[in-house]
Formats: structure tokens, sequence, C-alpha cells
DNA sequence: GCTTGACTCTCCCCCCGCGGGAGGGTCGAG
DNA sequence: CTCGACCCTCCCGCGGGGGGAGAGTCAAGC
């Protein structure tokens, strides 16, 4: 027979603090069995103790209230298990993150980089198959081999060969705000026909300030920095957004020390030297 | 030459939102290097390009803002690793927590566990030496290894044989409120000289409801919660801290599935059974 | 019955690390 | 001079609670 415990002893058999079971209450997280309506007072019962259990698990593993509450009120276990398999994979990119985190902190210490060359070239227009859409910085990664994968298979179904490295014009709103426009290209020398997402794009020709970074993406702040700090230097203005071009990249070789990224700022007036 | 960028310049560089910026200039962690006094106009230069990327770096290992003004704020480069080893330290923690609290879920979602076998039984009061402090929660682990270390010492300083295992007295506090008293002691046959932190003490004669726990501390709430159930559904009072003897620890294996410890909880009125 | 001390209630403000938006000033090119 | 792009400050919000004020409740002991 479920007996009835005050939210202090409740407390107590739980481990939870008295001011966390009330907010569980409030957020209709975990709702004593009854209320007294005179006092307010709440009872719990000894049945909901496994509850509280499974709330702390969930807890300790980060899990948003709301999405504790969702797999709580899953009526089929199936239900559950998907909900619990979708945290841990989003824990899992966590760990993927702060683990690149390290390895990058760790390079930053042992020393400044090499000076990286930059240079000055003027890009004529480009003719290219795209895929254009606004995406959420979170999702920038899968979009991007979905929309490489569609114009990888355009290409061949269509006879087209690339005619230079693949690359992607980035607006800046995708770091500052999270989420900007985005377009993957692929230069080409026929004129594509749109299939799908895939569009025939042409890209303007431009003064491009270029450097080139060398290794993994998660370093590549360091690039821009260098190159952010040439254009400055020289009192250049800059305009529009950044090309970028994957010169050696994962569809080479998954060792991403090889990896050879082009990144090209549009300047809008020539440095004197 | 350092070349002056307005925010918006510098935010592109950095790939800081325009927003972050002005936040790490309210809370000092990265000052523009000049701030136009008539109009608030904030102005950068190249030259803080670097310390903007060692920001985003701690930022991704999730550093508060504070710890990195700390970090950047340090003369000596050795004060600096010092700081970011702890950082990572506390990160390996938050780690291994998440692995148990997987291991846990998985556990607890495999099925309901056997039942638990609950006694009620008299306890004689036991002399004891003991290390008493208030202790916070997260130094919970050092100090819990630092307490049995200094007691094993005075123990076979003075020749006394342990009579009995390891045991704890947990204020409840140490879980509601992070912080609470916590006496670690070893039952002893002859009286222990005072020394150090070590200091004799008597724990009263009390009425247990005890459960023993077996297996890892991380699924420990589940005794709690069984023991919890057991005395509220028999009406009995509980009173005073519990008691946890640590019948097979660390100390006999690092096989985390054979710990055997016992929970002990105070009951002030037996059962009718 | 009354007192006392332990519980419990609600309500409001605080923490971090920003994001959103209102409402208004500034800058430079045409 | 005007336009659009920048930029400013100020206030509110999130999630997951902690801290504390001020007031009401409960049960044991006298």
């Amino acid at each position: 027979m479920p007996a009835a415990l005050g939210i202090g002893e409740f407390a107590k058999a739980t481990h939870f603090s008295i001011k966390t079971l009330r907010h569980y209450h409030d957020v209709g997280l975990l709702v004593p069995a009854q209320v007294d309506p005179a006092t307010g007072y709440r009872r719990y019962t000894t049945a909901q103790l496994p509850t509280a259990q499974v709330i702390r698990r969930l807890r300790d593993l980060d899990m948003p209230l709301d999405d504790i509450a969702a797999v709580l009120g899953a009526d089929e276990p199936g239900a559950r298990a998907q909900l619990i398999a979708a945290h841990l994979a989003r824990l899992e990119g966590a760990l993927a993150k702060t683990q690149a985190a390290v390895a990058a902190l760790r390079d930053l210490l042992a020393g400044p980089p090499a000076a990286l060359a930059i240079e000055h070239r003027s890009e004529p227009a480009i003719e290219a198959a795209a895929v254009v859409a606004t995406v959420e910085l979170a999702e920038l990664a899968v979009w991007f081999q979905g929309a490489i994968g569609e114009l990888d298979a355009t290409l061949a179904a269509q006879r087209i060969a690339p005619a230079g490295a693949i690359g992607a014009v980035v607006d800046d709103a995708l770091f500052s705000a999270e989420r900007g426009e985005l377009a993957v290209f692929v230069p080409v020398g026929a004129p594509v026909r749109p299939v799908g997402r895939v569009v025939a794009r042409a890209l303007p020709a431009v003064e491009l300030a270029v450097i080139v970074h060398r290794g993994s993406h998660a370093d590549i702040d360091r690039s821009y920095g260098a190159l952010a700090r040439f254009v400055a230097e020289r009192a250049i203005g800059v305009d529009g957004p950044v090309r970028e071009r994957y010169l050696v990249s994962r569809r080479d070789t998954s060792d991403e020390s090889c990896w050879r990224t082009e990144i090209g700022w549009p300047i809008f007036r020539t440095a004197p030297r």
C-alpha cells in the first residue's frame, strides 16, 4: 500500500531538495499525489519514488525537464527508448565538440601558428551548380553532407564534370545569429538543369583576399583572424559574404591535418601594395 | 600596425555575435581597445583577435567567463596552464558522471530490481574513531578519501584493530543543500587518542531499518527509495541522520558490482510487524 | 488548552551567458 | 540632405533552480 510522505520526507528519500520538488510540481514534471486544498501542503506517495528516480537519472544526463516529461508521458516503451537515444546522441555530439576543443586548445597553447600566406587575387565570375538555403548553425554539418550528395548525384546524372573544387558562400549571420543563408556550389563548364534543390547559379567576379587554412575546421577561426588582420591593417574595405573552397576535405581524406580550405574574403578596393 | 575595427567587423573576424562582444565588454572579459566617449562606439584592434580566439576555445570547453578572465589575467604561463588543467579535470569528472548515469539508466530501463531485503534491527552503541566535518557535496569524494586515510594511519599508529566495517553518518542536508555534516567512522575496541582530525566518538544505540545496497553508488538512490518505501508503508517514524556502512567498497575491490553498502535509517517506533 | 519548534506555504529576487527587441543616435556614400 | 547600414543603451526572457522574507500549520510536551 503506498503511504503518504510530506515533501521533506520525500526529499530525503529521493535526495532532491525541497526547492527542486516544488519546482517540478510547478512545471508539472512530478505532481504530488495530493495537495491539501486548504493549506497547500503537498503529499507524495511511495509509489512516486521510482518516478523520482527516473527523473534523477535523466537529470544526471542534463536532459531538459520538458524532455523528461515527454519520456515519462510516452505510452509505448519504444517511444521512450527513442527519446532517450536521441538525447544520448546529442550528448555524444557535445562530447565530440569538447574533445575537438581540447585538441585545439592544446594546439593554441603550443605556440603561435607559422605565418600564414595571404594573397590577393581577382576571381573571375564562376558558373556553378548550387544548393542554397537558410540553415541553422546546429544542423550545418548534416545539411552540408546532404547538399553535397545531391550536387554530386545531379552532376553525375547529367554527365557534367566539376570544373573546380567544391565551395560555399557563407552569410556571416550564420555565425552571429546561429542561422543564415548558405550556398554550396560546384563550378561547372556546362549549365546544369535544375533538379530538386540543385539550381544553376552564377557567382559574380570579385576581388578576394585569400588564405589557405591547413587542418581541421575546429581551428578555422585562426585563419579567419589572420585574414581579418591582414585586411584591416591594410585599410581595405570588406564587402559581401565569405567564399570558402574545400581544396582537400573529408571527401578526399579522413586525416584532418591534411585538409586544405581556401577562405576568400571579398574586398572592394585594392591595396596600394 | 594594429588597425581598428568596428564591433561588426570584429564580430565577423572572430565569429562572435555583436551581442556576445558587448556582453564580454560589460563583464570586463574583452574590453575594446578604445571607446568613443561621445558616441559610445567600440573600437577593437587586430591585436585583440588572438585574445578573442583564446576566449573562443575556452568557451567551447564551457569554461565560465570569470575563469577565462582569470586565465587571461594570469601573468605566468604556469598559472595559466594550471587553471586550464583544473578545468579539464572538472570536465573529466562531468564525463565520468555522465557515463555512470548512462549505465544506471540502462540498468533502470532493463527492469525493476529484484526485491531488496530490508530488515529491522537494534543497533547497540558503538565506540568509534571518527573524522567529522561539514563538507560540500562536490568535494565529498576527495574529502572521504582523505578522512579514511587519516583514520587508517591513526589506528595503525596506535595499534588499534578496527572492530567492524567503516561507516559514515550522513546529514541529509548534504544532499538537499549541497553541503552538510558528515562523519566517517571506524568502530574500535579500545579508545583512540585524538590525533589531527581524528577524534573518539560514541555512536548512540538506535533502532535501524537496514538495507544492503549491491553495486555502484551511482545506483544508491534506488536503495534509498526502497528503504523509504518500506519505512513509510509501515508508518514508522524516521529520525536522525542516516548511517552507512561500507561492507565491501573501493578499499576491497575495484569491481563496483561487488560492492556492498549497508544503509541504516534510524526509526523511532518499532513496526507492528 | 497552550506553547514551542519544526515544517511548510507563497512570493520575489538572484545566478549565468547570452538572444530579442524597442527606441534612438551616427556614419559614410551618393 | 537623405538613406540605409551601423551602433548605442535598456529591459525582458530562458532553464533550473538557490536564498530568503513573511506567514501559516502540525504535532509533541506541559
